[in-house]
DNA sequence: TGCAAAACGTA
DNA sequence: CGTACGTTTTGCAC
């Protein structure tokens, strides 16, 4: 039998999710002229009346428990001892859900001395065996011990009023990292707090699951206890009875004895009479007009019920379904009526393109798409040719086009892109709210009081595409020149430039990162047990809070720079703290806080590598106000570099199975150089010229004396005060760093102003243009808006005027690597290179070399990097080759 | 469950 | 009292 053939059964836990309604739902907004509160009633018939409709069960049953008491409180009375009293306002809302239920010939069980969940598990466990789909639809996350192949879970998403997500087992092992019916042996290693079962101290999920990985189940774990190190193996031998208690507890019944056979849950007819009843003395008209539709089972009908949002003003029209030549000829028209493009959004699932909506102004087709169509041939001509194609957000369209093995080229417009450069930094983040903005018209979404969220509602890939090529005549408007020549040239190309690099992703060796997350574990645990020694007690050395109790008021240390929470606990303030007062405390927190640190960092990465062994970024090109890219999910930016052990991690980056090294490029002071441009400072643009060291040169200027006589400490200072500049550096903050008294420091400044006198001019200057203007542009004309420069609050104005000081500077350093990325990926496509650019790091390029294509790489991108901009002093580029990042670096 | 704050990794 | 980011953890409010 196929699954679609086999009868489905539903099984809801009332209680569970009448609760979360409740909280969900407004409870002033529900409530009959008598004073008799609806909100959970309203919440929970919403949904279900969802549920009826899209998932369309056979089979209905809705659990209640019938008390608090049960078997479980009778062996642990403390169970579900610490939850509140329930709220006045939900009492009396459940008997009237359940007459409800009743009218609508929902059958509805209870079982004395169990809780709806035994009841679930009972039900679900029959359907399963009688050949049943079965569905749970249940807030308790105990429920997830019933997934499997046959039975779903659907789960509240949050605060249950967006969306109900479905557990299968791959879902649950995607969440969780487990099995299904591991779940318990983690719920009861971590504990409940909502049901007052206690767990293992500082064991949360990720050691649970851990365990579980290495032994299996928890009566494994308990046997393996001996081996688990660390206080946490301590915990674990000394708290055990808790785990075994909460197992115990959370395991559900799944042989009660019920009223009835899965059969008889059949689900008959309404008593509509009955129906109109409740639903007119709950006073719900919408909900009654639901209900009444479903029974009428017409499905004109029922399809007209769902026209509950607001009609815009301006509607897309309606898609349109073609095939083949009439495909073909509606392209062929609408390219030609149509030359500035068309709108086109790809509808994208796990990855996959699964469907497309075209538009033009007035029309919009909507093509559903799989592998192997062929009737949609003339779309994949479109698709391949460079006819003008306007996208919103196109980056993960594009991804999913090249997953799906179809072609893409013309991409003339991304409104998302084109709406940050307009406004970088501004809140507009999605589709709907460039309408919002630009249109000024309300996108339909889908009704967010619905639990389960309703495809009907939504708007589809056609009339986001119509959206999108309205969006583009509003963007495109806005725009300056400069900006919009700036999308097409550089951020159009970039974006798709990027969507490679994320496609591509990077190799990172899981054995490696293993086996330095062991170590580091190893080192955090013994820091921690001598931390704790030498302040005589345990507490949570990553609290903050905590922490200012053991130094302020324990050790009486003297009180640092103070915060919102109290005092500053911060690797510098330590530092300070060390110097002081030293103690050991002190040195073994910062360590401890440096392994803990990079083990995160670790855990991250080896969560992130997929089972090809590569981890793909996601790079967020409108994630900066400065026109820097960002990466995400996880962030490949951020990888350490500045400590040895940090440097373990960039060795476990390495060449990919058929490349022969990794290269890496980078520029090398950057920054300064396009300080040097934009300030033409004769004595900086000499420092350049020289091919002298940049600190060295210009720490022989200011201190007067020879190159080669610098000594280290000179040419440090004059290296952090060349940086500082570039962030409006005060002689404060330069003091500060430096640690060196604020006299100093000013006189340092001064010294250095002296010797390149236009830098600071051009810093000035750059701030009293911005205030003319209301922005500041990058050499390649990438503007950024800074209102504030005019406020007349001080720290705004003057967060502004750093900002603004260095925007042009930060910005011109990201154009320029966007250019080079460019030039570099077409030379690679042109010369049918098979080597892949990788990682963007701000000023460095990481790029896996297929075999034999060293030097011919090399060449590429050095040579799009060194000419991607014509300064007054040479852009040079250090490269690297190794069998990892570590090794590449230079 | 969601949020702010603190801390810290990078350029 | 130095720019630009993203992630994790804690602690608290809902």
């Amino acid at each position: 039998m196929l699954d679609s053939e086999k009868p489905t059964l539903m099984i809801i836990d009332g209680h569970s999710l009448a609760f979360r309604a409740f909280f969900a739902l407004p409870v002033d907004s529900f409530q009959t002229h008598a004073g008799q509160h609806t909100n959970a009633i309203h919440g929970f018939l919403s949904m279900l009346l969802s549920l009826l409709r899209n998932e369309k069960p056979t089979h209905l049953a809705v659990a209640f428990d019938i008390s608090r008491a049960s078997f479980r409180t009778r062996e642990y009375p403390e169970y579900k001892g610490t939850r509140n009293a329930t709220p006045p306002e939900f009492l009396g809302q459940i008997p009237l859900l359940q007459e409800a239920l009743a009218a609508m010939n929902i059958t509805t069980i209870t079982k004395e001395d169990f809780e709806a969940d035994d009841i679930l598990a009972t039900l679900s466990v029959e359907g399963s065996a009688a050949g049943y789909n079965v569905l749970v639809v249940s807030g308790d996350r105990d429920a997830i011990q019933l997934v499997n192949e046959t039975v779903t879970l659907l789960y509240p998403a949050s605060q249950g009023v967006s969306a109900l997500t479905r557990y299968d087992p791959a879902r649950v092992r995607e969440r969780y990292g487990i099995e299904p019916e591991q779940y318990p042996d983690v719920a009861a290693l971590v504990g409940e707090t909502s049901d007052n079962l206690i767990g293992i101290s500082k064991v949360g999920e990720k050691t649970a699951v851990k365990w579980l990985g290495l032994y299996g189940s928890l009566d494994g774990i308990l046997e393996h206890a001996d081996e688990i190190k660390g206080v946490v193996g301590n915990n674990l031998r000394e708290q055990k009875e808790n785990a075994i208690r909460n197992r115990r507890l959370n395991r559900l019944v799944t042989d009660l004895e019920l009223p009835m056979a899965v059969a008889a849950l059949e689900r008959g007819a309404m008593d509509t009479d009955a129906v109109r009843d409740i639903f007119t003395r709950l006073e719900f008209k919408t909900l009654l007009d639901r209900v009444l539709k479903l029974a009428g089972e017409d499905p004109a009908v029922e399809a007209s019920v769902t026209v509950i949002v607001e009609v815009p003003a301006v509607q897309a029209p309606v898609a349109q379904d073609l095939l083949d030549e009439e495909l073909q000829s509606w392209l062929d028209r609408a390219t030609v009526t149509h030359p500035a493009g068309l709108g086109l959004t790809v509808e994208v699932q796990n990855g996959k393109a699964i469907g497309f909506g075209l538009a033009s102004p007035t029309e919009t087709i909507n093509l559903p798409w799989q592998p192997g169509r062929k009737d949609y041939a003339p779309l994949e001509a479109w698709l391949a040719s460079a006819a003008p194609k306007i996208m919103n957000d196109a980056k993960h369209q594009v991804k999913a086009l090249r997953r799906s093995g179809l072609p893409f080229a013309g991409l003339a417009f991304d409104t998302l892109v084109g709406a940050w450069l307009f406004r970088p930094g501004g809140p507009d983040k999605t589709l709907a709210d460039l309408v919002s903005r630009y249109l000024d018209e309300t996108m339909p979404i889908a009704d967010p009081n619905q639990l389960v969220p309703d495809e009907t509602q939504q708007v589809g890939a056609p009339a986001q595409a119509w959206y999108t090529l309205r969006l583009f005549a509003a963007v495109e408007k806005v725009l300056d020149p400069g900006s919009l020549k700036l999308l097409l040239e550089i951020e159009l190309p970039t974006l798709l430039a990027l969507a490679d690099m994320e496609l591509a992703g990077v190799s990172v060796s899981h054995e490696q990162l293993a086996e330095l997350s062991a170590e580091l574990g190893a080192s955090t645990a013994s820091l921690a047990a001598a931390a704790y020694a030498e302040i005589g007690r345990e507490v949570n050395l990553g609290s903050p809070k905590q922490l200012q109790d053991v130094l302020f008021t324990q050790l009486e240390m003297p009180k640092t720079r103070a915060n919102k929470t109290g005092f500053s606990t911060d690797a510098g303030a330590l530092a300070d703290l060390q110097a002081s007062n030293p103690h050991p405390f002190l040195d073994l927190l910062l360590k401890h806080r440096d392994a803990t640190k990079l083990r995160q960092i670790v855990e991250t990465l080896d969560k992130a590598i997929d089972t090809t062994g590569r981890i793909h970024t996601t790079y967020v090109q409108i994630g900066t106000t400065t026109g820097r890219i960002s990466s995400n999910d996880p962030n490949l930016q951020n990888i350490p570099v500045r400590t040895e052990e940090g440097r373990r991690i960039r060795v476990a980056f390495q060449a990919g199975a058929d490349s022969e090294s990794l290269l890496t490029a980078d520029y090398s002071q950057i920054e300064m150089r396009i300080m040097a441009h934009l300030s033409e400072d004769a004595g900086l643009i000499e420092a350049f010229n020289a091919g002298e060291d940049l600190h060295r040169f210009v720490g022989s200027r200011i201190f007067g004396v020879d190159p080669a006589d610098v000594s280290g400490e000179m040419r440090s200072k004059v290296k952090a005060m060349s940086y500082g500049l570039a962030y409006g550096l005060s002689a404060f903050g330069l003091s500060k760093q430096l640690r060196i008294d604020t006299k100093e420091a000013k006189q340092l400044m001064t010294d250095y102003f002296e010797r390149f006198g236009s830098v600071r001019d051009y810093l000035r200057n750059v701030v009293e243009q911005a205030k003319v203007d209301g922005y500041t542009e990058t050499i390649f004309g990438r503007r950024r808006p800074f209102p504030d420069l005019a406020s007349p609050k001080r720290v705004l104005r003057d967060n502004a005027e750093r900002a603004a000081l260095n925007a042009p500077i930060q910005g011109s350093a990201a154009d320029i690597m966007k250019i080079a990325m460019n030039g570099i990926a077409a030379d690679l496509m042109d010369a049918s290179m098979e080597s892949r650019m990788l990682l963007q790091v701000h000023d460095e390029l990481i790029f896996d070399v297929a075999p034999g294509e060293w030097d011919a790489l090399r060449q590429v991108v050095t040579h799009n990097m060194e000419s991607a901009a014509d300064l007054l002093v040479p852009l040079t580029v250090q490269v690297g080759r190794g069998a990892n990042w570590d090794a590449a670096a230079h």
